[in-house]
RNA sequence: GGAGAAAUGGCAGAGUGGUCGAAUGCGGCGGUCUUGAAAACCGUUGAGGGUCACACCUCCGGGGGUUCGAAUCCCUCUUUCUCCGCCA
């Protein structure tokens, strides 16, 4: 959620920067800041009324004490006309709050200067590749169809338990599953990142506090009985440890790792694309949370990406980075890189990380804040990124790593696996 | 799931209808003293709105109510603790 205060100040820069959203904000600020001023003139009248209203009571106090009670019954009729001027006026107050809350949630965050402008996916900026395509056995086969070969990942089995996209991972594949995971944590922790596990159902504060809700409710899976969100990413439970929370500038940074299956109910996604891991409703990732001081922010975002690279560099994998256009950017996002892996087998780029800096826009909503050196209050910013999601990790691997003899292991996984190939 | 108790500032903990944003202690910050530090002493120390700055308003787990007036009384929800039941 942006801040009122700079959209006050810096509405022109806003719009501009919006615009490569292909948002034209003009309008919506407009009426941000009339709602604004409508919202601050209610609550002066308010004050003043419950001002008065509360100098009428203590005299009420004073002339009980002192015998008076004529007079006192006489204030008494005085206080109940405010009481009910008061109950209109919080009403009204109450309504244009509710009014300038619900607008502002709809604007999505401001983009970082090196945003560029764009409408889709086309649009990003690839600003780095690295790894060799492998030139890949006569006939190659996609993920999907080396994971049935060797019987180690059941995707009908999972259709008949639960339903499309979830699967069922056996044997090695299961295995390599757990290595993968333990393999990230472990870099992470290495890294300086604390390790945590977070519950993986959240409540609808927890929602809004990272930007789920109100806007992407069909996104999740609710639970309604109990009304809990499984969550879509552990970002959501991670971020949401600092809800509400004023924290020592000295403390900064905080840095969290931790693993969780994430949920997604990826309505209206079908076809060819989601074949096998490509989409799933239920998937493991291993994700990176960091809450950072407002100057340092961007270093530690370049800090994130130079570590996701070190990882996919010691697994050996082809991928590229990509710097999201506005048009593509997340809504709470205002600098987005995007991790993919080429899938030689399918001849396509799939994302496999997604590091941002969510600036302010997050810990808006969430209270989070230190105070500076100054003694002022000051929002913390938030960032975070996936060190990674695993099924396109997985395709990439069983893609990229199959051989004649089976699938190879990434010699840094064999530790982990146990094992140095599927076959 | 049943019965009972509780929720107050960074922490501990007073406060049962009026001048209480809230005693006291600890912690934090500033100062005196000291070569420096500790101890001691003095002062200061919640958040949000509002204002040029004051004034002023709101907040004692959340929501609602009673009252001229609520941290204090009532209802409700949530959470925590104790006992019972069930259970990985």
């Amino acid at each position: 959620m942006l801040q009122l205060q700079a959209i006050r100040e810096d509405k022109e820069r806003m719009i501009a920067a919006l615009a490569k959203r292909n948002i034209a904000a003009l309008p919506l600020l407009d009426k941000v800041l009339q709602l604004d001023e409508e919202r601050r003139a209610a609550q002066t009248r308010l004050d003043n009324t419950l001002a008065t209203s509360n100098k009428l009571s203590k005299e009420i106090g004073g002339l009980y004490k002192s015998g008076k009670a004529e007079e006192a019954d006489a204030l008494k009729e005085r206080t109940g006309k405010l009481k009910e001027e008061a109950k209109e006026l919080q009403d009204s107050l109450a309504n244009t709050a509710k009014e300038l809350q619900d607008l502002l949630y709809q604007i999505p965050n401001i983009p970082h200067p090196s945003v560029p402008a764009g409408n889709s996916e086309e649009d990003n900026e690839e600003i780095f590749k690295e790894g060799d395509i492998p030139v890949l056995v006569e006939n190659a086969l996609p993920h999907w169809e080396l994971a049935k070969k060797y019987d180690i990942i059941d995707f009908e089995l999972g259709a008949k338990v639960t339903g499309a996209g979830f699967p069922v991972y056996k044997g090695k594949g299961a295995k390599l599953q757990r290595a993968l995971i333990a393999y990230f944590l472990d870099k992470n922790t290495e890294a300086g990142y604390q390790e945590i596990q977070v519950p993986h159902l959240v409540n609808e504060a927890s929602g809004y506090g990272t930007g789920q809700l109100p806007d992407k409710e069909g996104q999740m899976y609710h639970i309604g009985a109990d009304d809990l969100y499984l969550i879509p990413t552990s970002e959501v439970p991670i971020t949401n440890l600092f809800r509400d929370e004023i924290v020592s500038e000295a403390a900064l940074p905080f840095t969290y790792t931790a693993y969780t299956p994430c949920f997604r109910r990826e309505a209206g996604s079908y076809g060819a694309h989601v074949r096998g891991l490509n989409r799933l409703h239920q998937f493991d990732k291993v994700e990176l949370v960091r809450v950072e001081h407002p100057q340092k922010s961007y270093e530690a975002l370049d800090g994130m990406v130079e570590h996701v690279k070190g990882i996919l560099r010691e697994l050996k994998l082809p991928y590229r980075i990509l710097r999201l256009c506005g048009g593509d950017l997340g809504f709470t996002s205002a600098l987005t890189f995007d991790f993919e892996v080429f899938s030689t087998a399918q001849d396509r780029w799939l994302e496999i990380s997604s590091v941002s800096n969510f600036e302010t826009f997050q810990s808006n909503r969430l209270k989070l804040r230190f105070r500076d050196e100054n003694g002022k209050m000051q929002l913390a910013h938030t960032l975070n990124g996936s060190s990674l999601a695993l099924p396109r990790v997985l395709a990439g691997i069983l893609e990229n790593y199959q051989t004649e003899n089976g699938i190879e292991i990434p010699e840094v996984l064999r530790p982990y696996t146990g094992f140095d190939r599927i076959d």
